[in-house]
RNA sequence: GCGGGCAUAGUGUAGUCUGGUCAUCACAUAGGCUUGCCAAGCCUAUAACCCGGGUUCAAAUCCCGGUGCCCGCACCA
């Protein structure tokens, strides 16, 4: 679908509207309804299940949404809202752009997109002041935060949180002694983010306040964490920054193995996997709809030394659209929050070993995927329109029905109260013809009904039983209504993970 | 942030150029009759000119400002 019809659609039914929007809207912001809400809720708890589940060493936690001003001053958010940087990928050093430019441009560099800066960078052969390599890059200038004026006096400042990995590293020492002093230790935070984006658009990809699911998996590098095993003959379709150097821009179907072979660390290439694992066999985003597309030095931030970030094809967006990613981020994070915070946040391996742990951070945006799984599984079949989300994502699991209001009402509307009382999520609706009654479900993405009809309360070999019918096949069976909780159960609960 | 386009019931729309009936039609939603397993039919009802100012006897229509959405550029730390 277009992107128009798209969201009329899911603000038709009350998945999403724009913030205040009988004001106008603002934004970049929007709402969640009712089924927007326990879709996504469903999305965060499937994510939960695959990725925190993955080791009892990966923990959940729920950090505040503002930070005082230290935080994001020494994660280098906070420079960069003023100054443009350039960093040398040689040395790791860091000096105003301004600064190391003053020779080649005396009028100074305002003005300047920091691709421009790199340009400017790059013809003049700059040399880093430090080591003297040609080796520099400049950051993308960082305007997004907002600020927060805290404390009674308002004295203070304080900003919304900007991305839920700081709030992992601010977690590290704490959770260092609550792990028990294990290594690899997965920090995961599920949790709303600000930025005051430029142009927001694209309803959901670019948000003002949105929802990141993110695990940071701190680890030694002499034993990373994550091995193949059985998954080593899983196809990634990767589209390398090489080949796409070389003008090629197809992705290739490569064999984990071979990405490991070719040179990634095999705990990167675990991770990948388990990504596209995810994205294919939890959320069912048709395989040939994603690509994992690697960021070259240039184009990933300067800390990433791997940076590949997952894409899904939507049509409503006209292209492959990032919604996750995998960074290897290296000891930047903890190595700065230790100097900005002034502790020490390297731990001892071993009786002779300290090193500060390396960072694999496995970044998911939760609204991102909501519209994509809206883009890709919302459609179109003949005269209906179908959701068709897999069953334990879906809103609501089962709608029930009288087939004749005044004489099933009563038996449906009891069966109802069974499965909800059984923790499925249930919905009676008895209004329209039963058809109409379908298709509202299968717009929803209410993947079962069961219907209420004269065998179910006659006293013939019918009795008791319901039909049960399937969004997909709209096919139907009868069923025992006692055995709809023990059939309708198992297919309600996100997969985890296994055989890796 | 710059440039372009757009804004009419819940949804999609007619009307705007050329100001002048009660703002068109379909679907939707609610109630009733009928039917009784895939958006059926009939009757009735609900419901809109994005916001603010201006011009005019009269503004959905013309002008100004704002807000929002889409597209391109830039940005995406």
């Amino acid at each position: 679908m277009k992107l128009d019809e798209l969201y009329a659609l899911l603000r038709r039914r009350g998945f999403l509207w724009p913030t205040a929007e009988i004001y106008g809207g603002a934004q970049g912001l929007y709402d969640y309804g009712p089924l927007g809400t326990a879709l996504k809720r469903r999305l965060e708890e499937a994510w939960v299940s695959w990725f925190v589940g993955r080791s009892p060493d990966y923990y959940r936690i729920e950090p505040a949404e503002i930070v005082p001003e230290a935080v994001v001053r020494a994660s280098g958010h906070l420079e960069n809202f003023t100054d443009p940087e350039i960093t040398c990928d040689a040395c790791h050093a860091t000096f105003r752009a301004e600064t190391v430019l003053e020779k080649v441009r005396p009028n100074g560099i305002d003005g300047l997109a920091p691709a421009q800066i790199e340009e400017v960078v790059r013809s003049h052969q700059v040399r880093c002041p430090s080591c003297g390599s040609t080796a520099l890059s400049v950051p993308a200038a960082f305007n997004l935060m907002f600020d927060v004026p805290f404390g009674v006096a308002r004295t203070e400042r304080a900003y919304l949180l900007p991305e839920t990995a700081q709030a992992s590293y601010l977690a590290f020492a704490r959770m260092w002694e609550v792990g028990r002093k294990a290594l690899p230790l997965g920090i995961a935070v599920v949790g709303r983010v600000y930025r005051n984006e430029i142009a927001p658009r694209q309803v959901l990809f670019r948000l003002r306040s949105f929802t990141q699911a993110e695990l940071q998996i701190f680890f030694d590098p002499e034993e990373p964490p994550g091995h193949l095993g059985s998954l080593a003959d899983e196809k990634v379709p990767v589209l390398r920054a090489e080949r796409r150097e070389r003008g090629e821009g197809s992705v290739e179907l490569v064999p984990a193995r071979e990405l490991v072979a070719g040179g990634l660390p095999e705990f990167y290439v675990d991770h990948l996997v388990h990504l596209l694992r995810f994205l294919r066999d939890v959320l069912r985003y048709p395989a040939e709809r994603i690509r994992f597309f690697e960021k070259s030095d240039k184009e990933r931030a300067f800390y990433n030394r791997l940076q590949f970030d997952a894409e899904v094809y939507t049509e409503s967006l006209g292209g492959f659209k990032e919604v996750g990613a995998v960074h290897y981020r290296g000891e930047y994070d903890l190595r700065r929050h230790a100097e900005g915070s002034g502790k020490d946040l390297s731990v001892s391996r071993g009786t002779d070993r300290r090193l500060v742990p390396h960072v694999l951070e496995l970044t998911f945006g939760v609204d991102r995927n909501l519209w994509t799984l809206a883009d890709v599984l919302l459609g179109r079949d003949g005269d209906r329109t179908v959701f068709r989300l897999p069953a334990y994502l879906a809103p609501v699991a089962v709608g029930v029905f009288p087939l004749i209001a005044k004489e099933h009402r009563a038996v449906a509307e009891a069966l109802t109260e069974q499965l909800l009382a059984a923790g499925i999520p249930a919905e009676y609706d008895e209004a329209s013809s039963i058809g109409k009654r379908y298709a509202r479900m299968d717009e929803a993405g209410t993947p079962f009904c069961v219907t209420v009809d004269g065998g179910t309360v006659g006293e013939g070999p019918e009795h008791g039983t319901v039909t049960l019918r399937s969004r997909d096949t709209k096919g139907q069976e009868r069923v025992p209504a006692a055995e709809l909780v023990a059939r309708l159960a198992p297919a309600l609960r996100p997969p985890r993970p296994s055989g890796s």
